[in-house]
DNA sequence: ACTTTAGCCTGTCGGC
DNA sequence: TGCCGACAGGCTAAAG
């Protein structure tokens, strides 16, 4: 399930084949992913360049003259640059056909993904209102602080609020707040300063470590190369109910925040 | 007006 | 072998 770094993973791995080709045609296979796809991407795209390939949040927006193209992996979707006349297997649901003789190819067997348009100077209402990206200065402990004042849901399900900060999915907020101590059931108001700094900074660490590894690979995820991620061993909470913390020794516990699985340790977690 | 919660979308997997 | 429930992330609508 592609969080930040899988996303980052992501673009990394497609930006070098994409980034400068032309897009010579689109095969929409199925236009009922998470929302219809716009039917003017198949006009509006062929014969476009693709100028760049950005990340916000957790969407790739694929940069032309005439519009952008956002892309959304969801729980499921994955992207890959492959050989033009690789066959098409049950969930390839889009195909950018590149000037290279390859295509990028939009697999996704859950169609949580999506795939929307954007005329040039506008921003998608999907990503207005939408909070800093955790990887730059814009985000820090006092964004944090201030925002969760008054606040009585679990600094775990606020850490989630993509108000707040955009990318930290289940995984990562129950690792940046295992690495800061915090037990994730505390209301978010009532978390001092000084630890929303600390946590503040785990966050970045950890994402940006991930990034490095190339992300963190649970069930689906594999990068655009077929690699798969490398942080899955890295996890000290996640998905580790009943294992003994890698600090203390203490059983991991499970349990449920906002609808979510939410792993931490008794000891360290406080 | 804002925060919080519940529901929904779909495929996979474990258990019986 | 087949069925059923649980689960996954994030947006939306409803409730508080």
């Amino acid at each position: 399930m592609p969080e930040l770094p899988e996303v980052e993973t992501t673009r990394r791995g497609i930006a070098p084949h994409i980034e400068g080709r032309r897009i010579t045609g689109v095969v929409l296979r199925r236009p009922d992913l998470r929302w219809p796809i716009p039917p003017e991407i198949a006009s509006l795209l062929p014969g476009q360049v693709v100028d760049s390939v950005e990340r916000r949040a957790k969407y790739l927006l694929l940069h032309t003259a005439a519009g952008t193209a956002l892309l959304h992996l969801g729980m499921s979707g994955m992207l890959r640059v492959l050989p033009g006349d690789t066959p098409i297997g049950k969930h390839d649901h889009v195909d950018f056909v590149l000037d290279s003789d390859r295509a990028l190819r939009f697999t996704d067997p859950r169609r949580f993904g999506a795939l929307l348009w954007q005329m040039p100077g506008e921003t998608h209402e999907l990503l207005t209102g939408i909070g800093p990206e955790p990887l730059t200065d814009a985000f820090d402990g006092d964004v944090l602080w201030h925002l969760s004042r008054g606040r009585s849901a679990s600094v775990k399900t606020f850490l989630m609020d993509n108000a707040v900060v955009v990318g930290v999915g289940n995984i990562y907020a129950s690792e940046a707040l295992f690495a800061a101590g915090i037990d994730p059931r505390r209301a978010a108001g009532k978390v001092s300063r000084e630890r929303y700094a600390r946590l503040a900074t785990e966050v970045k660490r950890i994402l940006a470590y991930a990034i490095e590894r190339g992300g963190t690979t649970l069930r689906d995820f594999l990068a655009p190369d077929g690699a798969p991620g490398y942080f899955f061993q890295e996890l000290n909470a996640y998905g580790r109910a009943g294992e003994a913390c890698k600090a203390c020794g203490t059983p991991i516990r499970v349990v449920t925040l906002g609808q979510r699985a939410s792993f931490y340790c008794p000891t360290c977690q406080r």
